[in-house]
Parts: C-alpha cells; sequence; structure tokens
DNA sequence: GTGGTCTAGACCACC
DNA sequence: GTGGTCTAGACCACG
C-alpha cells in the first residue's frame, strides 16, 4: 500500500491518515468508485489499531471523501477526486507556510534560506525523475 | 517578546517554546549569559500554563542552551550561540525535507510544486523586507 | 411492492421489514394465508442481502404473524391481521410518544411543537388523499 | 444532569447525545461559553464510557456547537445558541415526518392516526403545564 | 468478510 | 483536574 505512518511526527497518526488518503485519492491513485483498504486490512499493514484507522475513515466519510458500501466496505465518493485536487494543494500550502514562517522567525538569512530550500526541492524532483 | 504559540498546530506547545528559543538564541535576539523571561511572565505574555513554560526550559537546559544562574533565572548558555546557529538550519532542513516529501508522495506536479515553494518563499523575503 | 427501506434511518434494516410487514398485514396489503415474497425475491427488490430478510421472516415466524408453508414458501398466518391491527397502534403509538418526549426535553415552545406537528400531519392527509 | 440515555432507543449512544446537547443548548439550558459537563463526570453520571461522551463531543466540536478550552474542558461556542435553536426544529420535525410516514404507509385510518398524535400532544401538554 | 458501536484502560499535553 | 490519542477486544448488522 501507498500509505506510511511516522508514529514519531507529532502528527496524530489518524490525521496523516486523513491527509493521505486525500492525496493518493487527488493523485488518481484511488479513483472515484474504488474500494478503499478495509479498516482491519490496513490496521495490520500499518501496524497500527483498527480503530484509529477507523476513526480516519469516520472523518473522511464525514468529509464527503468516503462512502460507506454496505457489507462490502468503503469507497472514495464520486467528486471526491476533484475536491481532494483542489484541497490538496491548500494543504500543502499551508504547511510550506508553517514551515518558512518558522524559518523567518528563527533570523535565519534570507539568502540562506532560499538555499536551503531551493536545494531540498531539486533533491525532491531527482528522486522524482 | 518575539514568541508566538501555535495553539492549532499539532505541534505540542512546549516544543514550540523550545524550538523558538533556540531559534532566538541562533538569531542574536539572545545573547549568551542573557537571562530569558521568567516562567511566569512569559507563561502569562503566550496566556500558556507556567508547567508548560517550565518543561520547555527544563529541556533547554538539558540541551545546554539554557543553565540556571542562582537567584537570578535562567540564562543563555555560554556556547548557546554557535551550537543553536547550527541546529537551526538542521531543524529547519528537516521540516522542509518533510513538507516537500509529503508533497511528492501526494503526487503534486514538480512543476506546481515548485511554483507554489516560490511563491511562498518569495512572499516571506517580501515581508521581511 | 409496498415496503420501502430507509438506509440512513439509523433503525437496522430487518427491524424495519419486521414492522412495515406488520404494518402491511394489519392494513390489508397482505391477507391471511396469502404468500409473502420469497426471501430472494424480496431481498432482490429492496437491494437488500438475502440473509437480512431471512433474518426478518424468522422473527416475524417467532412471533406467529407468518408460517412455514411446505414447499410453497411463508405465508400470513391465520389470526395474524387481528393481532397487527391492534399492534400497530402500540407501535406507531410508542413512536409517537418517543418523538414528542425528545421535542419537549428540547424546551421546544408547546405551540411551536403543536404548530409543527399540525403541519406535518396535514402533509400527510393531503398526500393520503 | 439534564440528559438521558435509552440504552434500548436502537439510535447510538453518541447520537442521543449529540442531540441532546444541541437541544439544552437550543433550550437555553447551557449557555453560549459555559462550560458543559466533563468527558469523565458525564461519563460518570451516565453509566457510559469516557470514549463514548469523548465522541459525541468530539462530532459537537465539528459542528462549532462546542470548543475545547485548554485544560478546562469544552464550552458552548459563541453562537451555538442560534444555530442550535434552529437546527432544534429541523432536528425534530425530521423525525415527526418520519413517524407519519411510517403510520401512514401502515394504512392506519387518518382520523384514527389524528385521533392517536392529538392524544399525545395534549399529554404532552399537560405534562408540561 | 465488511463497517459501526461500545467498553476498558493506557499515556500525553495542558491547566 | 481537563481533553486527545491510541490500544485491545467485544458484539452487532449487513453481504
Amino acid at each position: 500500500m501507498f500509505f506510511q505512518i511516522d508514529f514519531a511526527d507529532g502528527l496524530a497518526i489518524y490525521d496523516q491518515l486523513v491527509r493521505q488518503v486525500k492525496f493518493a485519492v487527488a493523485g488518481g491513485l484511488l479513483r472515484a468508485g474504488e474500494l478503499v483498504p478495509s479498516v482491519r486490512e490496513l490496521a495490520r499493514e500499518l501496524t497500527v489499531n483498527p480503530n484509529t484507522v477507523a476513526r480516519a475513515y469516520r472523518q473522511l466519510q464525514a468529509e464527503d471523501v468516503l462512502q460507506t458500501v454496505r457489507g462490502m466496505g468503503m469507497a472514495v465518493a464520486e467528486h471526491a477526486p476533484r475536491r481532494c485536487r483542489t484541497e490538496r494543494v491548500t494543504l500543502i500550502r499551508t504547511r510550506v507556510r508553517q514551515v518558512l514562517a518558522e524559518a523567518r522567525r528563527s533570523r535565519l538569512d534570507a539568502g540562506e534560506l532560499r538555499a536551503l530550500v531551493e536545494a531540498e526541492l531539486a533533491a525532491v524532483e531527482q528522486e522524482e525523475a
């Protein structure tokens, strides 16, 4: 599976899952109507408690990203891909903004910050290629 | 004061404080030997519980960033500025790496990601000017 | 068919079915001795799992509303109509009582509640006509 | 306390709680800014698991009825009373509609239904006086 | 097999 | 003391 949890992230596990499901939907890894891994299966894979996965799925359901299919599991909602693609940019931008804001408050030299960010950005693009 | 807490950040408050103190030291806002605000004073300013500030100070003391001055409070340690300047880059780079990694896993288009980051970077530099 | 399931009702599906069969018998839509739809047929019609229909029929059999007819399926029991007519009022009154009790606990103004109920009652009578 | 759970209601406990908190806010039993009973206290009173209460509170927080006050508990949100008063009518009307719809499908005589409802309504008004 | 609910009890951050 | 998160394990309804 394409989900991975960082147990030392500080961010709650269910929250990491919520984000990653949205990203998977946004990125086309999960298509509209497609069943997501079952609560139990995903919990086993991530070595996480089923309740934790269930909580993430419940929130995704409340946000109309997932919907339950009786007796079958949970599926990506009809219009979720479009909305997730939109939200993806927002979620990432917020994070980027937080990091840069903190960096700026740390009085790191503007040039040094830019160099650092450019380097990491280049590294990411490298990996992608 | 130059500290500011984001209560909705997900990151623990004392952890935000630890980082910001280190950054203040790295950035020269707090110099070696200088007294940091008292637990009570800072707690009042940030509308945070004194225990939370105390916990942050305790951790900073354990990391030799702060040291107690008998009868006076806590002061920035002798060699803290140099070490904090070094650590600052590491702390920020880690964060940058995290957010870019997440963005990449979200399959956000490389160009779109770069554009987004450049825009935010420019915005930060603008504010700084 | 005269049954309809509300999948978002909160009430268990088999329970809705049990009630509706009783009501159909009470209302004369199903007469004593008449065969009810087969489990499979009804399950298909309601897009419900056969097990669910079977469970409802089992309970109705236990309550002597339905009885098995060897080789034919299940039929409305001899004295079911009379008993269902009696029970119908009880079942409905219980529900009415529940909703009014909740409304009262909510401190909704008595006049407002009456107006609301009268309006809905009129609407129902309208539909019926 | 003014909450009471019906363990045989069919409706989930946390859902009953969500409704009742909204009703209490709508009815003025809980005012804006006022702290609701703590999770642990309410759980004890209702002989329900704290997680169940927490789940209800979490949903109420998501709907902006409650908000957490760090270290203090949860309080009724600023504009919750107005919104709850509005929602109260909707919630009750939905229930009334469900009951009457079922009654109508049961082919209960229109006059008989009206008589039944009027009787119960009168009973409720009597209690209130 | 699936999700939904509930219980029980742990640890953490915060007041 | 407070809420927030997580674990573990139970039962139910549904397919």
